[in-house]
DNA sequence: TCACTTTATGACAAAATGATAATATATTCA
DNA sequence: TGAATATATTATCATTTTGTCATAAAGTGA
């Protein structure tokens, strides 16, 4: 880790860079939820939901609380959320405008 | 490409998720600026750059423009910039925040 | 303690990504 | 046309990421 600030943020978009991992944050959106919610809800396997959970706590946009033999997830902050969305507009205009250059 | 939305979207961040393209994105903050000062200005291979480029513009996040030999590049979608500036946001956060765990 | 449940981890193969060097393409100008 | 310049592409190899399966670790309750 080089503590330069693009390798910071570059790993925290790696982190948002997968479709299941991109999932969870949309169910976590809902507040916080047992991973014993969440694997069921995404389907796939335990161990790889596991995983993803894991990158995303690592990344800093996790956190999670124990509780007997559960394990709760939540967003570690809601700015996350702005982001999200933001990109998801980004990527509509996207969409939209590839359309048109296609229409032609 | 499935055209699912979280697929979009993870290609996305994962077009963000390299040090070297963020420092283009920040580099084409200023405006829409040639291969020929985007190279010299961030060091490094040219094919390299042209390759990052690549992935930049094909994800959304750049455009470019031919004029003689030179190609232009700039930002699709301000929107970028708000993102950009969240996530630095949202590391600070993370940063301030494992710092204090780490005091304890 | 023992069996059971929940979550995390480790090992391994397959796939994706990145760096580098060499080459191709396109444009301009003499 | 031929040389020079700017940018993109290709091939190769090393590294990283992902999925799967098996197993470990921690907690619960009989």
């Amino acid at each position: 880790m080089t503590g330069e600030k693009e390798e910071v943020m570059a790993q925290f978009f790696r982190a948002l860079a997968h479709p299941l991992r991109l999932k969870i944050i949309e169910f976590l959106r809902g507040g916080e939820r047992c991973v014993c919610e969440i694997v069921p809800a995404l389907g796939g396997e335990q161990s790889a939901i596991s995983k993803h959970l894991g990158v995303l706590r690592q990344a800093g946009i996790l956190t999670s609380r124990k509780e007997g033999t559960s394990v709760f997830y939540r967003l570690r902050d809601p700015l996350i959320w702005d982001i999200y969305e933001k990109a998801q507009k980004a990527m509509e205009g996207c969409i939209q405008e590839l359309g048109e250059i296609i229409k032609k």
